[in-house]
DNA sequence: TTTTAATAGCGATTTTTTTCTTTATTCATA
DNA sequence: TATGAATAAAGAAAAAAATCGCTATTAAAA
Protein backbone atom coordinates (compact mmCIF):
# COMPACT_ATOMS: atom_id res chain seq x y z
CA UNK A 1 0.00 0.00 0.00
CA UNK A 2 1.35 3.51 1.19
CA UNK A 3 5.20 3.11 1.10
CA UNK A 4 6.77 4.89 3.56
CA UNK A 5 10.78 4.27 4.95
CA UNK A 6 8.45 3.29 8.66
CA UNK A 7 11.38 5.49 10.38
CA UNK A 8 11.05 5.34 13.90
CA UNK A 9 9.26 8.21 15.47
CA UNK A 10 9.86 8.93 19.15
CA UNK A 11 6.75 7.57 21.00
CA UNK A 12 6.46 10.56 23.13
CA UNK A 13 6.24 12.86 19.42
CA UNK A 14 3.48 9.79 18.03
CA UNK A 15 1.22 10.16 20.95
CA UNK A 16 1.66 14.41 20.78
CA UNK A 17 0.50 14.32 17.04
CA UNK A 18 -2.16 12.83 17.55
CA UNK A 19 -3.18 15.11 20.29
CA UNK A 20 -2.72 17.82 17.49
CA UNK A 21 -4.10 16.50 14.95
CA UNK A 22 -7.56 16.65 17.12
CA UNK A 23 -6.78 19.77 17.82
CA UNK A 24 -6.34 21.06 14.30
CA UNK A 25 -9.68 19.33 13.31
CA UNK A 26 -11.18 21.89 15.84
CA UNK A 27 -9.22 25.01 14.86
CA UNK A 28 -10.30 24.13 11.00
CA UNK A 29 -13.95 23.44 11.57
CA UNK A 30 -13.75 27.40 13.39
CA UNK A 31 -12.24 28.51 9.86
CA UNK A 32 -8.73 28.61 10.81
CA UNK A 33 -6.28 28.29 7.54
CA UNK A 34 -2.51 27.88 8.81
CA UNK A 35 -1.61 28.14 12.93
CA UNK A 36 1.98 28.81 14.21
CA UNK A 37 3.76 26.71 16.32
CA UNK A 38 3.94 29.68 19.07
CA UNK A 39 -0.28 29.59 18.96
CA UNK A 40 0.15 25.71 19.36
CA UNK A 41 2.34 25.74 22.04
CA UNK A 42 0.20 28.35 24.22
CA UNK A 43 -2.84 26.26 23.75
CA UNK A 44 -0.83 23.18 24.73
CA UNK A 45 0.92 24.75 27.67
CA UNK A 46 4.20 22.88 25.51
CA UNK A 47 7.44 24.69 23.92
CA UNK A 48 7.36 25.98 20.67
CA UNK A 49 10.23 24.25 19.85
CA UNK A 50 8.96 21.04 20.74
CA UNK A 51 5.99 21.42 18.71
CA UNK A 52 8.56 22.07 15.81
CA UNK A 53 10.50 18.97 16.40
CA UNK A 54 7.63 16.99 16.28
CA UNK A 55 6.23 18.29 13.10
CA UNK A 56 9.39 18.07 11.32
CA UNK A 57 10.08 14.51 12.54
CA UNK A 58 6.57 13.90 10.94
CA UNK A 59 7.89 15.57 7.64
CA UNK A 60 5.94 19.08 7.30
CA UNK A 61 7.26 21.88 6.40
CA UNK A 62 5.87 25.40 7.79
CA UNK A 63 6.60 28.65 6.11
CA UNK A 64 8.26 31.50 8.39
CA UNK A 65 6.18 34.27 9.53
CA UNK A 66 3.10 32.25 8.45
CA UNK A 67 3.20 29.15 10.07
CA UNK A 68 2.12 25.37 9.15
CA UNK A 69 -0.85 24.52 6.56
CA UNK A 70 -3.72 23.07 9.20
CA UNK A 71 -4.92 21.03 6.39
CA UNK A 72 -1.59 19.96 4.93
CA UNK A 73 -0.62 18.95 8.92
CA UNK A 74 -3.70 16.84 9.07
CA UNK A 75 -3.34 14.99 6.02
CA UNK A 76 0.46 14.25 7.14
CA UNK A 77 -0.27 13.05 10.29
CA UNK A 78 -2.82 10.73 9.48
CA UNK A 79 -0.82 9.19 6.55
CA UNK A 80 2.16 8.67 9.25
CA UNK A 81 -0.37 6.75 11.59
CA UNK A 82 -2.01 5.25 9.23
CA UNK A 83 -5.44 6.11 9.47
CA UNK A 84 -5.80 6.16 5.72
CA UNK A 85 -6.89 2.38 5.83
CA UNK A 86 -8.94 1.53 8.43
CA UNK A 87 -8.12 -1.65 10.81
CA UNK A 88 -10.90 -4.21 11.41
CA UNK A 89 -10.53 -5.41 15.10
CA UNK A 90 -12.87 -7.43 17.82
CA UNK A 91 -13.75 -6.69 21.06
CA UNK A 92 -13.54 -9.09 23.78
CA UNK A 93 -15.73 -8.09 27.09
CA UNK A 94 -19.05 -5.96 26.37
CA UNK A 95 -19.07 -4.85 30.07
CA UNK A 96 -19.47 -0.72 30.63
CA UNK A 97 -16.37 0.25 28.86
CA UNK A 98 -16.41 -2.00 26.55
CA UNK A 99 -19.88 -1.00 25.34
CA UNK A 100 -18.77 2.67 25.36
CA UNK A 101 -15.71 2.02 22.61
CA UNK A 102 -18.23 -0.01 20.88
CA UNK A 103 -20.09 3.08 20.45
CA UNK A 104 -17.01 5.72 20.03
CA UNK A 105 -17.33 6.45 16.39
CA UNK A 106 -14.51 8.78 16.41
CA UNK A 107 -12.61 5.35 16.13
CA UNK A 108 -13.50 4.58 12.62
CA UNK A 109 -11.49 8.09 12.09
CA UNK A 110 -8.65 6.92 13.40
CA UNK A 111 -7.80 3.62 11.73
CA UNK A 112 -9.79 1.49 14.08
CA UNK A 113 -13.21 -0.39 13.29
CA UNK A 114 -14.28 -2.49 15.50
CA UNK A 115 -16.72 -5.37 13.69
CA UNK A 116 -17.95 -7.28 16.63
CA UNK A 117 -17.76 -8.25 19.90
CA UNK A 118 -17.34 -11.23 22.27
CA UNK A 119 -18.45 -11.89 25.83
CA UNK A 120 -19.90 -14.68 28.25
CA UNK A 121 -22.90 -13.52 29.13
CA UNK A 122 -25.74 -15.13 27.51
CA UNK A 123 -27.80 -12.23 27.65
CA UNK A 124 -25.46 -10.23 25.67
CA UNK A 125 -24.61 -12.90 22.79
CA UNK A 126 -27.04 -12.73 19.76
CA UNK A 127 -27.71 -8.84 20.57
CA UNK A 128 -26.31 -5.26 19.11
CA UNK A 129 -24.89 -3.08 20.96
CA UNK A 130 -24.50 0.67 19.16
CA UNK A 131 -25.19 -1.80 16.10
CA UNK A 132 -22.24 -4.37 16.68
CA UNK A 133 -23.04 -8.04 16.72
CA UNK A 134 -22.40 -9.48 20.11
CA UNK A 135 -20.79 -13.44 19.79
CA UNK A 136 -20.01 -16.09 22.24
CA UNK A 137 -16.26 -16.07 22.94
CA UNK A 138 -16.39 -19.52 21.62
CA UNK A 139 -16.49 -17.83 18.21
CA UNK A 140 -13.97 -15.18 18.87
CA UNK A 141 -10.62 -17.76 18.01
CA UNK A 142 -12.39 -19.13 14.66
CA UNK A 143 -13.58 -15.99 13.44
CA UNK A 144 -10.76 -14.23 13.67
CA UNK A 145 -8.90 -16.48 11.71
CA UNK A 146 -11.50 -16.82 9.33
CA UNK A 147 -11.49 -13.15 8.54
CA UNK A 148 -7.82 -12.25 9.03
CA UNK A 149 -8.62 -9.96 12.17
CA UNK A 150 -4.94 -8.96 13.47
CA UNK A 151 -6.22 -6.37 16.84
CA UNK A 152 -8.19 -7.72 19.35
CA UNK A 153 -9.05 -4.98 22.17
CA UNK A 154 -9.52 -5.70 26.04
CA UNK A 155 -12.27 -5.18 28.33
CA UNK A 156 -12.58 -8.07 30.24
CA UNK A 157 -12.10 -8.10 34.27
CA UNK A 158 -8.49 -8.50 35.09
CA UNK A 159 -8.73 -12.15 36.26
CA UNK A 160 -10.29 -13.27 32.76
CA UNK A 161 -7.84 -11.40 30.98
CA UNK A 162 -4.84 -13.69 30.18
CA UNK A 163 -6.92 -16.73 29.15
CA UNK A 164 -9.35 -14.16 26.77
CA UNK A 165 -5.66 -13.36 25.71
CA UNK A 166 -4.38 -16.47 24.57
CA UNK A 167 -7.54 -16.79 22.74
CA UNK A 168 -6.68 -14.08 20.71
CA UNK A 169 -3.33 -15.03 20.52
CA UNK A 170 -4.91 -18.48 18.83
CA UNK A 171 -6.88 -16.84 16.64
CA UNK A 172 -3.81 -15.26 14.86
CA UNK A 173 -4.41 -11.92 16.44
CA UNK A 174 -0.89 -10.04 16.25
CA UNK A 175 -1.89 -7.05 18.39
CA UNK A 176 -3.89 -6.50 21.81
CA UNK A 177 -5.24 -3.18 23.23
CA UNK A 178 -5.15 -4.10 26.50
CA UNK A 179 -8.10 -2.03 29.34
CA UNK A 180 -7.27 -4.24 31.83
CA UNK A 181 -5.05 -4.24 35.02
CA UNK A 182 -3.03 -7.00 34.65
CA UNK A 183 0.29 -7.89 32.92
CA UNK A 184 -0.57 -9.91 29.97
CA UNK A 185 2.26 -12.32 29.14
CA UNK A 186 2.59 -12.96 25.34
CA UNK A 187 4.93 -14.69 22.86
CA UNK A 188 7.62 -12.47 20.91
CA UNK A 189 5.69 -11.44 18.12
CA UNK A 190 3.18 -10.21 19.81
CA UNK A 191 1.87 -6.44 20.90
CA UNK A 192 0.77 -5.38 23.97
CA UNK A 193 -0.60 -2.02 24.37
CA UNK A 194 -2.14 -1.23 27.81
CA UNK A 195 -4.44 1.56 29.14
CA UNK A 196 -4.10 2.54 32.17
CA UNK A 197 -6.52 4.96 33.72
CA UNK A 198 -5.61 4.37 37.24
CA UNK A 199 -1.84 5.64 35.71
CA UNK A 200 -3.25 8.77 34.33
CA UNK A 201 -5.14 9.37 37.41
CA UNK A 202 -2.42 9.37 39.55
CA UNK A 203 -0.77 11.62 37.70
CA UNK A 204 -3.45 14.14 38.24
CA UNK A 205 -3.28 13.61 42.01
CA UNK A 206 0.52 14.18 41.74
CA UNK A 207 0.10 17.51 40.01
CA UNK A 208 -2.63 18.91 42.56
CA UNK A 209 -0.41 18.07 44.86
CA UNK A 210 2.55 19.79 43.91
CA UNK A 211 0.05 22.52 42.61
CA UNK A 212 -1.19 23.03 46.36
CA UNK A 213 2.54 23.05 47.71
CA UNK A 214 3.27 25.97 45.82
CA UNK A 215 0.55 28.36 46.39
CA UNK A 216 0.75 27.75 50.52
CA UNK B 1 -2.74 14.16 57.34
CA UNK B 2 0.64 12.00 56.11
CA UNK B 3 3.37 13.94 56.40
CA UNK B 4 5.71 13.53 53.21
CA UNK B 5 8.49 15.75 52.00
CA UNK B 6 6.60 15.26 48.81
CA UNK B 7 9.73 15.24 46.74
CA UNK B 8 9.35 15.56 42.92
CA UNK B 9 8.24 11.68 41.30
CA UNK B 10 9.53 11.19 37.75
CA UNK B 11 6.52 10.70 35.93
CA UNK B 12 7.42 7.80 34.11
CA UNK B 13 8.30 6.21 37.41
CA UNK B 14 4.41 7.19 38.90
CA UNK B 15 2.32 5.48 35.74
CA UNK B 16 4.80 2.38 36.45
CA UNK B 17 4.37 2.22 40.29
CA UNK B 18 0.67 2.08 39.86
CA UNK B 19 1.22 -0.64 37.26
CA UNK B 20 3.26 -2.68 39.32
CA UNK B 21 0.46 -1.77 42.08
CA UNK B 22 -2.41 -3.66 39.85
CA UNK B 23 -0.43 -6.16 39.29
CA UNK B 24 1.16 -7.01 42.39
CA UNK B 25 -2.37 -7.05 43.91
CA UNK B 26 -2.79 -9.82 41.73
CA UNK B 27 0.28 -11.78 43.14
CA UNK B 28 -0.28 -11.42 46.51
CA UNK B 29 -4.15 -12.86 45.69
CA UNK B 30 -2.20 -15.79 44.15
CA UNK B 31 -0.39 -16.41 47.80
CA UNK B 32 2.84 -14.92 46.80
CA UNK B 33 4.79 -12.49 49.95
CA UNK B 34 8.06 -11.80 47.98
CA UNK B 35 8.81 -10.51 44.66
CA UNK B 36 12.15 -9.76 42.87
CA UNK B 37 13.09 -7.57 39.92
CA UNK B 38 14.09 -9.97 37.41
CA UNK B 39 10.19 -11.66 37.92
CA UNK B 40 8.87 -8.53 37.59
CA UNK B 41 10.68 -7.26 34.64
CA UNK B 42 10.43 -10.69 33.00
CA UNK B 43 6.34 -9.85 33.60
CA UNK B 44 6.24 -6.42 32.16
CA UNK B 45 8.86 -6.81 30.08
CA UNK B 46 10.89 -4.33 31.42
CA UNK B 47 14.24 -3.79 32.31
CA UNK B 48 15.35 -5.16 35.88
CA UNK B 49 17.28 -2.04 37.14
CA UNK B 50 14.50 0.24 36.21
CA UNK B 51 11.80 -1.27 38.13
CA UNK B 52 14.72 -1.45 41.01
CA UNK B 53 14.89 2.31 40.73
CA UNK B 54 11.16 2.75 40.29
CA UNK B 55 11.28 1.09 43.88
CA UNK B 56 14.19 3.16 44.82
CA UNK B 57 12.85 6.36 44.07
CA UNK B 58 9.20 5.38 46.44
CA UNK B 59 11.84 4.43 49.20
CA UNK B 60 11.18 0.79 49.04
CA UNK B 61 13.90 -1.46 49.98
CA UNK B 62 14.36 -4.76 49.36
CA UNK B 63 16.80 -7.63 50.73
CA UNK B 64 19.25 -9.78 48.65
CA UNK B 65 18.71 -12.86 47.56
CA UNK B 66 15.09 -12.60 48.18
CA UNK B 67 13.33 -9.86 46.52
CA UNK B 68 10.76 -7.29 48.26
CA UNK B 69 7.97 -8.02 50.00
CA UNK B 70 4.95 -7.60 48.23
CA UNK B 71 2.30 -6.23 50.89
CA UNK B 72 5.43 -3.54 51.89
CA UNK B 73 5.53 -2.89 48.28
CA UNK B 74 1.42 -2.01 47.60
CA UNK B 75 1.82 -0.36 51.07
CA UNK B 76 4.62 1.97 50.18
CA UNK B 77 3.07 3.12 46.32
CA UNK B 78 -0.53 3.38 47.92
CA UNK B 79 0.87 5.96 50.28
CA UNK B 80 3.11 7.61 47.70
CA UNK B 81 0.13 8.02 45.90
CA UNK B 82 -2.23 9.45 48.33
CA UNK B 83 -4.55 6.44 47.58
CA UNK B 84 -5.10 6.12 51.40
CA UNK B 85 -7.52 8.93 51.72
CA UNK B 86 -10.16 8.76 48.77
CA UNK B 87 -10.52 11.85 46.77
CA UNK B 88 -14.58 13.23 46.13
CA UNK B 89 -15.43 14.29 42.31
CA UNK B 90 -18.34 15.38 40.00
CA UNK B 91 -18.37 13.69 36.52
CA UNK B 92 -19.83 15.72 33.56
CA UNK B 93 -21.15 14.30 30.81
CA UNK B 94 -23.61 10.69 31.58
CA UNK B 95 -22.62 9.33 28.30
CA UNK B 96 -20.88 6.42 26.75
CA UNK B 97 -17.66 6.92 28.51
CA UNK B 98 -19.03 8.66 31.67
CA UNK B 99 -21.12 6.09 32.48
CA UNK B 100 -18.98 3.37 32.30
CA UNK B 101 -16.79 5.82 34.92
CA UNK B 102 -19.45 6.36 37.07
CA UNK B 103 -19.77 2.00 37.44
CA UNK B 104 -15.93 1.43 37.74
CA UNK B 105 -15.79 0.66 41.29
CA UNK B 106 -11.92 0.08 41.58
CA UNK B 107 -11.56 4.17 41.65
CA UNK B 108 -12.46 3.85 45.42
CA UNK B 109 -9.37 1.92 45.83
CA UNK B 110 -7.03 4.39 43.78
CA UNK B 111 -8.14 7.39 45.43
CA UNK B 112 -10.98 8.71 43.82
CA UNK B 113 -14.56 8.57 44.46
CA UNK B 114 -17.48 9.87 42.68
CA UNK B 115 -20.31 10.64 44.32
CA UNK B 116 -22.34 12.89 41.34
CA UNK B 117 -22.63 13.48 38.13
CA UNK B 118 -24.02 15.93 35.57
CA UNK B 119 -25.72 15.93 32.33
CA UNK B 120 -27.91 18.55 30.28
CA UNK B 121 -30.27 15.56 28.98
CA UNK B 122 -33.52 15.64 30.84
CA UNK B 123 -33.92 11.72 30.38
CA UNK B 124 -30.44 11.25 32.84
CA UNK B 125 -31.11 14.60 35.19
CA UNK B 126 -32.96 12.88 38.14
CA UNK B 127 -31.97 9.15 37.93
CA UNK B 128 -29.06 7.22 39.59
CA UNK B 129 -26.90 5.29 37.05
CA UNK B 130 -24.35 3.25 39.19
CA UNK B 131 -25.74 4.31 42.35
CA UNK B 132 -24.44 7.50 41.23
CA UNK B 133 -27.10 10.81 41.47
CA UNK B 134 -27.25 12.32 37.73
CA UNK B 135 -28.06 16.18 38.43
CA UNK B 136 -28.71 19.28 35.79
CA UNK B 137 -25.40 20.87 34.81
CA UNK B 138 -26.74 24.39 36.01
CA UNK B 139 -26.19 22.69 39.85
CA UNK B 140 -22.25 21.43 39.56
CA UNK B 141 -21.01 24.73 40.27
CA UNK B 142 -22.63 25.97 43.52
CA UNK B 143 -22.91 21.99 44.28
CA UNK B 144 -18.98 21.63 43.83
CA UNK B 145 -18.66 25.03 45.90
CA UNK B 146 -20.79 23.87 48.63
CA UNK B 147 -18.86 20.89 48.71
CA UNK B 148 -15.53 21.72 48.47
CA UNK B 149 -15.04 18.99 45.26
CA UNK B 150 -11.71 19.97 43.75
CA UNK B 151 -11.34 17.26 40.96
CA UNK B 152 -13.63 17.18 38.11
CA UNK B 153 -13.94 14.46 35.95
CA UNK B 154 -15.06 15.48 32.14
CA UNK B 155 -16.64 13.17 29.93
CA UNK B 156 -18.43 15.47 27.54
CA UNK B 157 -18.55 15.82 23.69
CA UNK B 158 -15.87 18.15 22.50
CA UNK B 159 -17.34 20.81 21.75
CA UNK B 160 -18.81 20.94 25.13
CA UNK B 161 -15.53 20.94 27.08
CA UNK B 162 -14.46 24.17 27.67
CA UNK B 163 -17.82 25.56 28.61
CA UNK B 164 -18.10 22.84 31.28
CA UNK B 165 -14.27 23.03 32.04
CA UNK B 166 -15.06 26.88 32.80
CA UNK B 167 -17.86 25.82 35.04
CA UNK B 168 -15.72 23.80 37.10
CA UNK B 169 -13.40 26.00 37.43
CA UNK B 170 -16.38 28.19 38.29
CA UNK B 171 -17.55 26.10 41.15
CA UNK B 172 -13.87 25.98 42.64
CA UNK B 173 -12.33 22.89 40.97
CA UNK B 174 -9.08 22.58 40.68
CA UNK B 175 -7.97 19.96 38.94
CA UNK B 176 -10.03 18.48 35.70
CA UNK B 177 -9.57 14.46 34.34
CA UNK B 178 -10.19 15.20 30.65
CA UNK B 179 -11.63 12.34 28.42
CA UNK B 180 -12.48 14.83 25.73
CA UNK B 181 -10.05 15.39 22.81
CA UNK B 182 -9.83 19.11 22.60
CA UNK B 183 -7.29 21.23 24.17
CA UNK B 184 -8.54 22.69 27.81
CA UNK B 185 -7.28 26.61 28.05
CA UNK B 186 -7.46 27.04 31.43
CA UNK B 187 -5.99 29.49 33.95
CA UNK B 188 -2.60 29.05 35.88
CA UNK B 189 -3.63 27.41 38.99
CA UNK B 190 -5.93 24.61 37.78
CA UNK B 191 -4.17 21.16 36.74
CA UNK B 192 -5.71 19.51 33.76
CA UNK B 193 -4.71 15.84 32.68
CA UNK B 194 -5.98 14.42 29.47
CA UNK B 195 -6.47 11.14 28.60
CA UNK B 196 -6.10 10.62 24.91
CA UNK B 197 -7.56 6.50 23.81
CA UNK B 198 -6.71 7.58 20.68
CA UNK B 199 -2.96 8.40 21.41
CA UNK B 200 -2.37 4.82 22.72
CA UNK B 201 -4.31 2.97 19.88
CA UNK B 202 -1.95 5.12 17.68
CA UNK B 203 1.55 3.63 19.37
CA UNK B 204 -0.25 -0.35 19.04
CA UNK B 205 -0.56 0.27 15.18
CA UNK B 206 2.85 1.60 15.30
CA UNK B 207 4.53 -0.90 17.06
CA UNK B 208 2.28 -3.58 15.09
CA UNK B 209 3.65 -1.79 12.22
CA UNK B 210 7.29 -2.00 13.24
CA UNK B 211 6.82 -5.81 14.31
CA UNK B 212 5.59 -6.61 10.82
CA UNK B 213 8.76 -4.77 8.78
CA UNK B 214 10.55 -6.97 11.49
CA UNK B 215 9.54 -10.33 10.51
CA UNK B 216 9.17 -9.80 6.62
C1' DT C 1 31.32 -23.65 58.03
C1' DT C 2 32.40 -22.46 53.45
C1' DT C 3 30.94 -21.75 48.95
C1' DT C 4 27.84 -20.47 45.48
C1' DA C 5 24.28 -18.12 43.20
C1' DA C 6 20.74 -14.81 43.13
C1' DT C 7 19.54 -10.38 44.06
C1' DA C 8 19.41 -5.46 45.89
C1' DG C 9 22.07 -1.19 45.87
C1' DC C 10 24.63 2.40 43.88
C1' DG C 11 27.33 5.19 40.98
C1' DA C 12 28.55 5.84 36.10
C1' DT C 13 27.33 5.83 31.36
C1' DT C 14 24.46 6.01 27.53
C1' DT C 15 20.46 7.16 25.24
C1' DT C 16 16.49 9.79 24.59
C1' DT C 17 13.94 13.84 24.94
C1' DT C 18 13.48 18.57 25.68
C1' DT C 19 15.02 23.17 25.56
C1' DC C 20 18.04 26.88 24.09
C1' DT C 21 20.55 29.63 20.59
C1' DT C 22 21.39 31.20 16.34
C1' DT C 23 20.34 31.75 11.53
C1' DA C 24 17.38 32.05 7.53
C1' DT C 25 13.03 32.99 5.45
C1' DT C 26 8.88 35.32 4.63
C1' DC C 27 5.31 38.80 4.95
C1' DA C 28 3.78 43.39 6.13
C1' DT C 29 4.77 48.13 6.30
C1' DA C 30 6.88 52.32 5.37
C1' DT D 1 12.38 48.71 -2.59
C1' DA D 2 14.26 48.68 2.03
C1' DT D 3 13.17 47.61 7.03
C1' DG D 4 11.29 45.29 10.79
C1' DA D 5 8.95 41.64 13.01
C1' DA D 6 7.39 37.08 13.37
C1' DT D 7 8.33 32.60 12.43
C1' DA D 8 10.46 28.17 10.76
C1' DA D 9 14.79 25.62 10.56
C1' DA D 10 18.92 23.67 12.18
C1' DG D 11 22.33 22.71 15.27
C1' DA D 12 24.00 22.78 20.19
C1' DA D 13 23.20 22.19 24.88
C1' DA D 14 20.78 20.64 28.78
C1' DA D 15 17.80 17.74 31.20
C1' DA D 16 15.59 13.56 31.93
C1' DA D 17 15.28 8.76 31.61
C1' DA D 18 17.00 4.29 30.84
C1' DT D 19 20.69 1.09 31.02
C1' DC D 20 25.14 -0.77 32.42
C1' DG D 21 28.81 -2.45 35.49
C1' DC D 22 30.24 -3.36 39.70
C1' DT D 23 29.81 -4.25 44.81
C1' DA D 24 27.48 -5.86 48.84
C1' DT D 25 24.27 -8.77 50.95
C1' DT D 26 21.71 -12.70 51.75
C1' DA D 27 19.92 -17.52 51.63
C1' DA D 28 20.63 -21.94 50.22
C1' DA D 29 23.71 -25.69 48.93
C1' DA D 30 27.87 -28.15 49.52
N1 LIG E 1 -15.25 0.77 33.51
C1 LIG E 1 -14.19 1.55 33.58
O1 LIG E 1 -14.30 2.74 33.68
C2 LIG E 1 -12.80 0.97 33.52
C3 LIG E 1 -11.72 1.81 33.68
C4 LIG E 1 -10.43 1.30 33.61
C5 LIG E 1 -10.25 -0.05 33.39
N2 LIG E 1 -11.30 -0.84 33.24
C6 LIG E 1 -11.06 -2.27 33.01
O2 LIG E 1 -11.73 -2.68 31.86
C7 LIG E 1 -12.20 -3.99 32.03
C8 LIG E 1 -13.70 -4.00 31.85
O3 LIG E 1 -14.28 -3.13 32.79
P1 LIG E 1 -15.82 -2.94 32.86
O4 LIG E 1 -16.11 -1.88 33.84
O5 LIG E 1 -16.38 -2.78 31.51
O6 LIG E 1 -16.28 -4.34 33.48
P2 LIG E 1 -17.71 -5.00 33.38
O7 LIG E 1 -17.83 -5.93 34.51
O8 LIG E 1 -18.75 -3.97 33.20
O9 LIG E 1 -17.67 -5.82 32.05
C9 LIG E 1 -16.96 -6.98 31.89
C10 LIG E 1 -17.57 -7.74 30.73
O10 LIG E 1 -16.73 -8.83 30.39
C11 LIG E 1 -17.53 -9.99 30.27
N3 LIG E 1 -16.70 -11.12 30.58
C12 LIG E 1 -16.33 -11.60 31.78
N4 LIG E 1 -15.51 -12.63 31.65
C13 LIG E 1 -15.34 -12.81 30.34
C14 LIG E 1 -14.61 -13.72 29.57
N5 LIG E 1 -13.86 -14.64 30.14
N6 LIG E 1 -14.68 -13.61 28.23
C15 LIG E 1 -15.42 -12.65 27.65
N7 LIG E 1 -16.13 -11.77 28.33
C16 LIG E 1 -16.09 -11.85 29.66
C17 LIG E 1 -18.67 -9.81 31.21
O11 LIG E 1 -19.77 -10.58 30.81
C18 LIG E 1 -18.93 -8.31 31.05
O12 LIG E 1 -19.80 -8.08 29.97
C19 LIG E 1 -11.79 -4.43 33.40
O13 LIG E 1 -10.61 -5.15 33.33
C20 LIG E 1 -11.57 -3.14 34.12
O14 LIG E 1 -10.62 -3.27 35.15
C21 LIG E 1 -12.59 -0.37 33.29
N1 LIG F 1 -16.84 6.47 24.25
C1 LIG F 1 -15.54 6.30 24.14
O1 LIG F 1 -15.11 5.16 24.02
C2 LIG F 1 -14.60 7.43 24.15
C3 LIG F 1 -13.26 7.20 23.93
C4 LIG F 1 -12.36 8.28 23.96
C5 LIG F 1 -12.81 9.54 24.20
N2 LIG F 1 -14.12 9.76 24.39
C6 LIG F 1 -14.55 11.13 24.63
O2 LIG F 1 -15.31 11.19 25.82
C7 LIG F 1 -16.35 12.12 25.68
C8 LIG F 1 -17.66 11.43 25.91
O3 LIG F 1 -17.78 10.38 25.00
P1 LIG F 1 -19.08 9.47 24.97
O4 LIG F 1 -18.85 8.39 24.00
O5 LIG F 1 -19.45 9.09 26.36
O6 LIG F 1 -20.15 10.47 24.39
P2 LIG F 1 -21.73 10.39 24.54
O7 LIG F 1 -22.30 11.15 23.41
O8 LIG F 1 -22.14 8.99 24.75
O9 LIG F 1 -22.02 11.16 25.89
C9 LIG F 1 -21.95 12.53 26.03
C10 LIG F 1 -22.80 12.92 27.21
O10 LIG F 1 -22.56 14.27 27.52
C11 LIG F 1 -23.81 14.91 27.68
N3 LIG F 1 -23.60 16.32 27.33
C12 LIG F 1 -23.55 16.89 26.14
N4 LIG F 1 -23.30 18.19 26.25
C13 LIG F 1 -23.20 18.44 27.56
C14 LIG F 1 -22.95 19.60 28.31
N5 LIG F 1 -22.74 20.79 27.75
N6 LIG F 1 -22.92 19.48 29.64
C15 LIG F 1 -23.09 18.30 30.23
N7 LIG F 1 -23.32 17.16 29.58
C16 LIG F 1 -23.39 17.25 28.26
C17 LIG F 1 -24.75 14.21 26.79
O11 LIG F 1 -26.09 14.39 27.23
C18 LIG F 1 -24.29 12.78 26.95
O12 LIG F 1 -24.90 12.17 28.04
C19 LIG F 1 -16.24 12.69 24.28
O13 LIG F 1 -15.52 13.89 24.33
C20 LIG F 1 -15.45 11.64 23.55
O14 LIG F 1 -14.71 12.20 22.51
C21 LIG F 1 -15.03 8.73 24.38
Amino acid sequence: MSERPLMVIPQPTLKRLVVYHQWLKQLQERGRDVVSCTVLARDFKLDATQIRKDLEIAGIAGTPRVGYRIDAVIASIESLLGWTNVNDAFLAGVGNLGAALLGYERFTRQGVNIIAAFDLDPAKIGTKIHGKPVFSLTKMAPLAQRMKIKIGILTVPAPAAQTVADLMIAGGIEAIWNFAPTALQVPEPIVVESVSLASSFAVLLNQLQHQRHKTT
